[in-house]
DNA sequence: CATGAATGAGAATTCATTCAT
DNA sequence: CATGAATGAATTCTCATTCAT
């Protein structure tokens, strides 16, 4: 496909790589503003110029950061729901596993670099964009998943959107709390905690 | 009693509150880096100067506007606390309640600014000690009031810490969720869904 | 004199002693450019905006600390000539004891604001031209007592300038190594050393 | 080794000396605080931010021009000895020679320099620790010599750290009266008298 | 591709001075 | 006289971005 004759062969797809995952590391230290050029390279091992060789701005790795870190929640998403065979609450549960998994691919610094993320979204256009998007799209995801579920009980789906939005909601606050308020969460709260609450949210009516 | 010397009365009580709002204001829409201090000032109609007589450093603004939002949360809690009555169940919806008012006088501006704080406790030692501190007392209340429901039910109060911290979770990531990726929560949603998923995590023990 | 009725019985003349004593004090800390309005006020124990009143510019205040502290000088040096007898040689190691009575009323901070003076002489042509009074009283008054020395012995008074000049320059070097080099000179150095310096440079021409 | 990459190659030495030239320039007119990064950029036509890329801070600049002044003066004491021959008095000689040569390399500019220097000394422990062991060394050095020649005329040595602090007392103040009080001392003062105090001081015990 | 110097527009902070009370 | 808030210019330092090598 490349032109180029003879030449060095490009590295840059490994290049962006390195950089984004350097941006990750000290951005889930300093935030996304103190992750300065200079930072990011010296963590990368690269210099500071090179970064604007392969990205023309900050924003755009950040951008690139956002999009990663969402692919791969997809990717282990995906994987985890064809684990889970055919039944609906299996297949919520494993929802709620794919993303609580803290000490799985998704590391501390991403957990940390996520919530930086979701305040750069209050003021960013574009990555409030793709926040958005990326919640909108786990909301939709659950509210199928808790829809699927009410259904086989021969339930009416009218709440599947709220039941979703509280699933949703725990799942990001978890992590919000669990970076900035390191230690305040009991030990292995997640996953367990979570699942009751689905299977809580799932019972029958309660007046409310 | 030093009558002599009376010369011009301190007025630093009410600047300090009125640069406090202002960095509230600007912080939800700018995040905290650039809520410079010449668009705090400018949004407080004072010179940028003066900021820094009242405050030593932005970040002591940072610090007092965190102080403010736990503050009224926690006198916003207790008048509920105190209006709902006895009964266990009741006190831990008005809990919810007191938290997730977000119409009431908890505008969006302190929903995002408190969004923008969280991020901030991820790289500033001293912001994280107050979001932490403001966190597990949150958590704490919410655990008593747990215990007390299941206390009331004869049941065990095991798990009283994990329900509540799947509570607190759902009510930091709805504020998150809210003001980073705006219009995804249904309409309505908070209140109602959060109660019920507060009653789905009191129900009888489900097998996970 | 004073035209006014009855009223406050003017305290101007204390303040201002006040005011140049606290910046003698925060300038032998600080230096000059350091020593603020406010930390001159507040070691005075008096609200910034009062040193305003007393003296039109900080510049001013400086001023007044280096005539204060030459005045200072001259009354001490007049003393001790005066006590001394009429022998010149007499009247030379007084003028030299004068100088160097390190623990006498010049405290350390006199002498640490002493080299600091010296250094604003170097900038500020105001302080340049008190500060070159000064030195070149000293030198004047020194040059005329060696003057003595050397015709009371029947000798040349050529090198009355020169021998003048190194006395002065050893008082004054040794008042700055001791403010800026703290602890290299030996103890109980100044008197007796610089003593037998101006016996040593006065003794019979020796070949240079 | 690593061949590969060239890039850029470094300038970081030469700039660094560039700016610190500027800062000495400066300073020996305006002062320290006065020597503003705007003003030493534009003496050494270089962009103000530049000078944030080749040093940290402002007191850096200050550290190695410190450091450049000190061992300049030891290369230059090191030759002057080495010339002069073995003989004591000699060497003597050769040290006050080496300090006062005020026309040779040792420009005003460095002269006024250095008495800033030692202003700052008062209220930098930075700058202090340097100034200080410069003195130290002096002063080590200059007793060595005085005692070399106290022995080659089998005297004690007692006295020999009171003569050498008289001697370097009388050099450190020779520069600071020529530098802040200029046209005090006499016109050619500083060798011919101080090489007459320093025969003066050795010479056979007075009474003080 | 890679390096690292260079730029310049802000950023927070300081501070002498003014002035309303 | 005294107080302390207010001003605004100046200062150091930061940092994304550019670009010569």
């Amino acid at each position: 496909m490349s032109s180029r004759a003879v030449g060095r062969p490009s590295n840059t797809a490994e290049r962006r790589e390195e950089i984004v995952d350097a941006l990750l590391s000290v951005m889930s230290r300093t935030g996304y503003e103190q992750a300065t050029i200079a930072l990011i390279a010296r963590e990368a091992g690269l210099a500071p110029g090179l970064l604007h060789y392969h990205f023309q701005t900050k924003q755009e790795i950040l951008i690139a950061l956002v999009e990663r870190i969402v692919a791969r929640r997809d990717r282990r998403l995906a994987a985890r729901l064809s684990a889970a065979g055919g039944d609906p609450r299996d297949q919520l549960l494993a929802f709620v596993d794919a993303h609580v998994a803290l000490g799985d691919d998704a590391d501390p610094r991403t957990v940390a670099a996520w919530v930086v993320v979701g305040a750069e979204a209050v003021r960013q256009p574009e990555v409030r964009a793709l926040y958005t998007e990326a919640i909108a799209s786990s909301l939709a995801r659950a509210r199928a998943l808790v829809a699927a579920c009410l259904r086989q009980e021969g339930r009416s789906t009218r709440n599947a959107g709220r039941i979703a939005a509280a699933i949703v909601s725990a799942i990001e606050g978890a992590f919000l709390v669990h970076a900035s308020a390191p230690g305040t969460l009991p030990d292995g709260y997640a996953a367990p905690t979570l699942r009751r609450m689905v299977a809580g949210l799932l019972e029958r009516e309660v007046e409310t």
